[in-house]
DNA sequence: CTGAAAGCGCTTACAG
DNA sequence: CTGAAAGCGCTTACAG
């Protein structure tokens, strides 16, 4: 077996070893009939043996570079996705995002060497490999809109996962506003009249989905909502802030919130009881030994739903693509719980 | 702005922008001077100028295809690593996989295309990428010895994350044998005269390496260890087999075994009372409520320090690679916990 | 049916 | 100091 410099075989050497041209390796790997030309079966098969002797594996930089698929799907997070920190977010997404990418065959090219700007990644840096994926997943609570502006522009095939108010952007995204409608309906049902709202003011699209939702559901109920930004707040005020509201319910932007303040108000405040309800995925988190209300979000079903349609906008052909449903909802489901209990008289 | 048909910026449009060569924009992008060449400020400031106007990145195919490297890493996980079920195991050393990365500005190229082979994937199939990759990390529990003798002997840049037999295999592991040893000491210290092993019959080194440090360390004590494969056995079986065994300390190749065998033992025979030891990371781990007695393996380190020699042996000049130090033993530590006592006589 | 050739976008020696 | 040219390993039209 003869290899190249690099230690490499190239089809070039299987093309000496088969007795055929270079170019017709190539096309009996890619078994491919390019301008009506069959290769006969026992040529196919010289040349198949030869690879099999030399263990020859095709370079994915020069398949690229000639213009073909790479079966590489890019994930960019705008945080660090594999820390213990942010797996309770990341976690069930990189797991649909694994299964998603066994079933289509495809690797996934995590960009890690993004330099971290204000603990935020960005993506388009002096020597950011992102191309060299076919496309790419992106991911995060903080996305910048302007790098989405520009994906969009450079027509490089990509899919947000969560929704984003940028136009043209393709995303997978969960329906926050009817679910949170449904919430705040159950609290009212359940005798609540007044509530907190605890949130970090954060303008994502989903935060704003989540206040949105508030206001829509509650302006036709008897149930009052007051939003309180904890951004700067620390744990007494916080416990302040809910005791000074004369409610009975604390509705919270995520799952930690509402354990952070459950806590807070339990020191401050040891006889009080609230109703406690995330808009947010609730698994694993709770109040004392209550599971905490909420949402099931089903993230493994987004982040594998985000893979696919990313899959999708890659093998249709660019003028087509507009045809394309690139902009999905999925619906999440109540998590009943026992912290949001009918309200004591 | 000028793009070639594929919708991409290329360096032959940069050159037209800034009324140089292509030659010269990829000198000046490198950074570098070819056979003594400078190239005047005025030169350089207009190329980048002219980078900045066209949001130009080069293309990570086309440099890799040309001999360089492309700072993409390549994890090749023989079992799928960001499932839930395989948190316990990868998870610490994905986390240490990500901040090394980061440290070292590469990207991370996960191969989940890998076909799965009776639950295990293959890292050579036909369409493999892990070329693309400047060198690759290996993780798993079955590794495929073939797979990385034929990796050594094609000089691909690789690192083995657990210790390997293999020859000239590079790895990072964990010294099993001194830390089983001790742990051992410490049992017969405790005054425990009988002990079982519980394993799973795996011929893995650090499988094989546990057995030879309870071996090499129980020769000169008092302590004597029976070794019993449970592999196949139910869980009432395994009770039984503990039991009949008349010791008062139960050593178990993995946390997870531990867990279930005192399970099993307690519904057998509720008033029986053993010491728990887990030749294994014992983080999270609980027999009742008593944290698990056994090893803290640092597995954020050995990641981290596996990535940082796999950095080193791509930096190095292939003809000088033999002179670096390629198999390294990190030293774990003992957890006390709660669930190795003295022996009650 | 097969092979010689152009081209993908880079890097880097080598003439001018 | 700059540019024309070869080459990396592929794919794919296009002559033979």
């Amino acid at each position: 077996m003869t290899t190249n410099k690099s230690g490499r075989v190239t089809q070039r050497e299987i093309a000496k070893i088969a007795g055929v041209s270079q170019a017709t390796v190539s096309m009996v790997l890619n078994d491919r009939d390019y301008s009506n030309v069959r290769i006969p079966e026992a040529t196919r098969a010289r040349v198949l043996r030869a690879i099999e002797q030399t263990t020859y594996v095709a370079d994915p930089a020069a398949r690229r570079l000639a213009g073909l698929d790479n079966k590489i799907l890019g994930i960019f997070t705008y945080e660090p996705a594999l820390s213990a920190e942010s797996m309770d977010f990341y976690g069930p997404l990189l797991n649909g995002i694994e299964r998603a990418a066994e079933r289509l065959s495809c690797d996934l090219l995590f960009f890690t060497a993004s330099p971290l700007v204000d603990g935020s990644r960005s993506l388009f840096h002096k020597n950011t490999r992102f191309r060299l994926a076919d496309g790419c997943l992106l991911l995060g609570q903080q996305m910048n809109g302007a790098e989405l502006a520009r994906l969009v522009a450079e027509g490089f095939p990509f899919v947000a996962v969560g929704r984003r108010d940028e136009p043209d952007v393709p995303y997978v995204g969960l329906d926050y506003l009817s679910l949170t409608g449904r919430i705040i309906r159950r609290l009212d049902e359940l005798g609540h009249e007044r509530a907190v709202y605890l949130h970090h003011g954060t303008i994502a699209p989903a935060a704003a989905d989540r206040r949105s939702g508030i206001a829509q559901a509650a302006s036709g109920l008897r149930l009052a909502v007051t939003s309180i930004d904890v951004s700067g707040l620390d744990r007494t005020a916080i416990a302040r802030r809910v005791l000074d509201a004369d409610v009975t319910a604390v509705i919270t932007e995520d799952s930690f919130l509402a354990e952070a303040a459950a806590a807070a108000v339990r020191d401050a405040a040891p006889a009080a009881h609230f109703s406690y309800v995330a808009l947010a995925d609730v698994a694993g988190h709770f109040i004392g030994t209550a599971p905490l209300s909420g949402f099931d979000l089903r993230r493994e079903a987004v982040a594998s739903r985000a893979l696919s349609l990313l899959q999708d906008i890659i093998l249709t052909d660019p003028s087509d693509r507009d045809d394309l449903q690139k902009q999905v909802l999925l619906i999440g489901e109540l998590v009943d719980g026992a912290t949001l209990v009918e309200v004591r008289r």
